[in-house]
DNA sequence: ATATATTAAGACCTTTTTATCCTTTATTAG
DNA sequence: CTAATAAAGGATAAAAAGGTCTTAATATAT
C-alpha cells in the first residue's frame, strides 16, 4: 500500500505527536526506538517531513522534533503519505495505465473507484491528532512488544 | 497498490480471456504488443500465472496462452492478486507492524479495516470473465490510443 | 568562547524489483 | 524425420527502494 519510507514516516509523526501533547520534544534516536525503526533511515524521512512543513526540528542540545498541538489537529494522514509517496496513490490507474479515465477506463477501474473514494476520504480526515489519542489511552501501538 | 509484475500480470489474464472468448490462443508477442508491455518481463509473469493454473499455455507452433471459457468466470482479481504478490495486501499491517490485530493494534488498524475489507471483497468477487466483457463492448481498454 | 549535542545533507552501499538475453524443451507442419 | 515455432528456464543487467556513514551546520549549557 505505502512504501518503506512512509510507513516509518506516519509512525513516527504519530509518536512525535503523542510526546508534543506531554510537552516533551523528541530526539531522533528515541522516535527510531520507540517506533522500531532504522535510525540514519528515519533521519531522512523526517527531513523530508520537516521540508514539508508536517514537523519542526530544532538543532543543538535539547533540540529535536516537536509538532505544535494546534497544528496536529490540520495534519492529516494523507498529508503525510503525500508528502513522502506522492499523489499516485489518490490518482493512479490501478492497472497502471497512462491513459486512464472516465471517458477511457481501465477494465478495473469502476471496481477501483469506490474503493479509492474511500482511501482518499479517510485519509484526508483522519488526523494525525486523533491517532496519538490511541496511544495516549493505551488502546494502540507503534511496534511490537 | 500492485506491483508492476502484477499489474502486467491482471492486464494480461483480462486480454487473454479475451481472446479465448473468441476461441483465439494468443502468442506472447501478442499479448505485450495488446497490453503494451515488455515482452521478456511478461513471459516471466505467464510463466508464474501458468506455474499456478491461472492460465493454460502450449508450446509449439500455433501454441500460445489461452483460459478455458468456464475457468475463467472462477478466476478473480484477487487469485491472479495473490499468485503474484502474495496476499500481503490482504492481510499485512499498513503501518508495515510485525505485531498488529485486534488485540494489539496500531494506531490506523481500525481506518483501516473497512478499507481493506471492501478491496478484498471486491477482488475475491470480480471475475477476469467479468473484465474481459467492458473489453469486448468496447467500453473499457488495456492500453493507450 | 568552547565543548557538546543534535539535526541537515550528501555520498555511498545493499537489496529488491523490473527488465533483457540466451539456451533448452516441447509441439506442429510439411 | 526435420525444420520451424513457441513457451520455459536460467543468467545477467539496470533501475528503484531501502538503508548506512561521514561531514557540516546549528544551537545549548557551562
Amino acid at each position: 500500500m505505502f512504501s518503506k519510507s512512509c510507513e516509518y514516516g506516519i509512525r513516527a509523526m504519530i509518536y512525535i505527536a503523542g510526546e508534543s501533547l506531554k510537552e516533551r520534544r523528541v530526539s531522533l534516536k528515541d522516535i527510531a526506538q520507540d517506533i522500531d525503526s532504522p535510525v540514519a533511515f528515519t533521519a531522512k524521512i523526517l527531513q523530508q517531513l520537516s521540508r514539508n512543513n508536517l514537523v519542526d526540528s530544532v538543532k543543538g542540545p535539547t533540540g529535536g522534533f516537536e509538532i505544535q498541538p494546534g497544528r496536529m489537529k490540520k495534519i492529516s494522514l494523507g498529508a503525510i503519505v503525500k508528502a513522502i509517496d506522492g499523489d499516485g496513490i489518490f490518482k493512479t490507474c490501478g492497472l497502471g495505465l497512462k491513459e486512464c479515465s472516465e471517458k477511457r477506463p481501465c477494465p478495473v477501474h469502476n471496481q477501483f473507484k469506490s474503493i479509492r473514494e474511500n482511501l482518499c476520504r479517510m485519509l484526508d480526515e483522519t488526523s494525525v491528532f486523533e491517532l496519538s489519542q490511541g496511544l495516549k489511552d493505551g488502546s494502540t501501538f507503534l511496534r511490537h512488544k
